[in-house]
DNA sequence: CTATATATACTCAATGTGAGTATAAGTCGG
DNA sequence: CCGACTTATACTCACATTGAGTATATATAG
């Protein structure tokens, strides 16, 4: 049980971002888009890693963002490592087998304040894109998406069958079925469900299926979301996942939001990333009494009632407490 | 922003285990022996990834630890990829670049029932050590160790010395300085500290001093703990912070159990695996309320007192809640 | 039978959480 | 200036969860 050489298959290793950005009340995701195909699709960015040009995955990751789309990330972790075998290519095509290390970034660059960075992101190729888009079944501020009961779940029940246990006990968990309330950071496990049952445009691309076929006719994309290339979407859903889980526990939510804000502009933006809707008056105690923020003095009368006092994030939080987050 | 090539730098991709297993109240940790070099260090079983020969890495991580170690593993999750540089090779050392994504495995085989699995896992040169003995200041138990206050702290506290805010906290909220309670899943934001202050052996290494030299001669490692090769530690460090943190939402800790345990059995399991002690009775109460197991019927007196009824874990909870776990 | 050890049951206070009502302080159209 | 409307903020209440303890049950050892 030693150390050896892996001499078999050429592997190249990159890293993928998922970059999230924030404008007004709609969380957005950097993507590329590949327009030297036919069938163009989002990606998100990505690039090689290179060990004698940067020193770690982060350092690597910041300089090409920097470098490609002219922007500052700030808060970055690492997400999971993308190794299946043919995860980057068609099963016929050629070439070095790709691992992804996936990355979660957040930006406040998704509205520039200045010209500089704004033009610096349009020459990139680079955009900014509701993530939404990609997973509309995982935006419940408005009440319960139609799509859920109109179209997915059930062919979802039928793909489940009446005698397998297993996809049956899934879907109940990932979907919130019978009595459960819907996990709002299950949307790895949601997505790969749909993608096992064929709902999922991609399923059928890394099956080998032509682009128009039986199988993708039978998709509705106004259901089943934005297809991106390869795994990406898979890497998005891993990422949105993650950030929901960590808005609970640490205070994230301060790195999309400018530096003073009313407790509403708060819970909007928790509510955007999370997906749904949050009780207004709960949302206010649990912020004060984790003692996230700190009142500035000045008010805010933009929304024609009674004005807003104005906060600002405390930063000794991250000093005091164990987890300051927000477990709504 | 497109894809390129990584010609650069020669990678290698490996995958590394951090196989935990369990005996009476022992956490154990599967290890290998460099015995071919002088200063003979431990390391975590690890190997290199063919993507032709699997498809997926949890597949070549599983068909590696079967061939070579004999050994039967169950829960199987990925943890982190570790690519920085440096990391597996000494700085004057040559050779390709190595990143490891590391893995966190159950295994029951570490008390091997059949002769078999016992033979082949004696063959393999692996064997299993307790984890304590790298991390002694993680095992609560018996009380704080001893070693906290009397050797690590008091170095630590001077490194981080009066001006130098960051560190000061940072060793506040690692170490519960003040009055903050210990977070038994801080395991990696300890060690990095340590590592940081020199009070890890590995630390000299990485910087290339000599094997024997001033910095380690002030290591007593009866307190910092045995070393390991190149970042194993740190691996292991961020298993043990994954393990303890999910048994509080996932039902873990019984791919560690027999199929019949008495609920002492479980609680001194758990208390092995987090690092302290419980309350008995609101353990008990947790277990139950949470419907985890279901009681066998039969009962047990291995123990001098009162028989204790034998329970088997109710796999059915794994469909019915959103995180069936033992949050302590 | 008694001391001792372990297992199990029950109590209680403190805290956290979901959901609601009540009140304050602005805007706007007349 | 008034009343309708809008948004912000304060307070209440029932209920679940949790930490910590006391009380009781059932075995073994001598």
């Amino acid at each position: 049980m030693s150390m050896a050489r892996s001499d078999g298959t050429p592997i190249t290793i990159g890293l993928s971002a998922a970059i999230v950005g924030l404008q007004k009340e709609t969380p957005l995701i950097l993507t590329v888009r590949e327009d030297d195909r036919a069938d163009c699709k989002d990606m998100l960015p990505f690039g090689p890693y290179d060990p004698l040009r940067h020193r770690t995955f982060e350092l690597g990751l910041r300089a090409f963002v920097k470098a490609q789309a002219g922007l500052h990330i700030g808060h970055v972790e690492q997400l999971y490592t993308f190794g299946d075998r043919g995860r980057h290519a068609r099963p016929d095509d050629e070439g070095d087998h790709v691992v992804s290390v996936g990355y979660l970034a957040l930006s406040r660059g998704a509205a520039p304040d200045d010209e500089e960075s704004a033009i610096a992101l349009q020459r990139s190729g680079a955009s900014f894109q509701p993530w939404y888009i990609y997973f509309p079944w995982e935006d419940w501020r408005a009440g319960r998406p139609k799509m859920l009961d109109s179209y997915l779940l059930p062919i979802l029940q039928q793909w489940a069958g009446k005698d397998d246990e297993s996809r049956g006990k899934r879907l109940k968990l990932a979907f919130a079925l019978d009595d459960l309330t819907w996990d709002d950071e299950r949307v790895l496990d949601r997505y790969e469900l749909l993608y096992e049952a064929g709902l999922i445009e991609e399923a059928a691309a890394d099956r080998g299926d032509a682009v128009v076929d039986a199988a993708s006719e039978r998709i509705d994309f106004s259901c089943s979301g934005r297809a991106m290339r390869f795994d990406h979407r898979r890497i998005l859903a891993t990422a949105i996942s993650r950030l929901r889980a960590k808005l609970k526990y640490r205070p994230l939510v301060f790195e999309l939001m400018g530096p003073e804000f009313t407790l509403t502009d708060l819970q909007k933006t928790v509510e955007a990333l999370a997906g749904r809707h949050l009780h207004k008056q709960n949302f206010r105690r649990l912020v004060e009494t984790n003692a996230l923020v700190e009142p500035t003095g000045t008010t805010s009368a933009r929304t024609g009632g009674r004005p807003a006092q104005l906060f600002r994030f405390r930063k000794e939080v991250l000093l005091e407490r164990a987890a300051p987050g927000l477990r709504v």
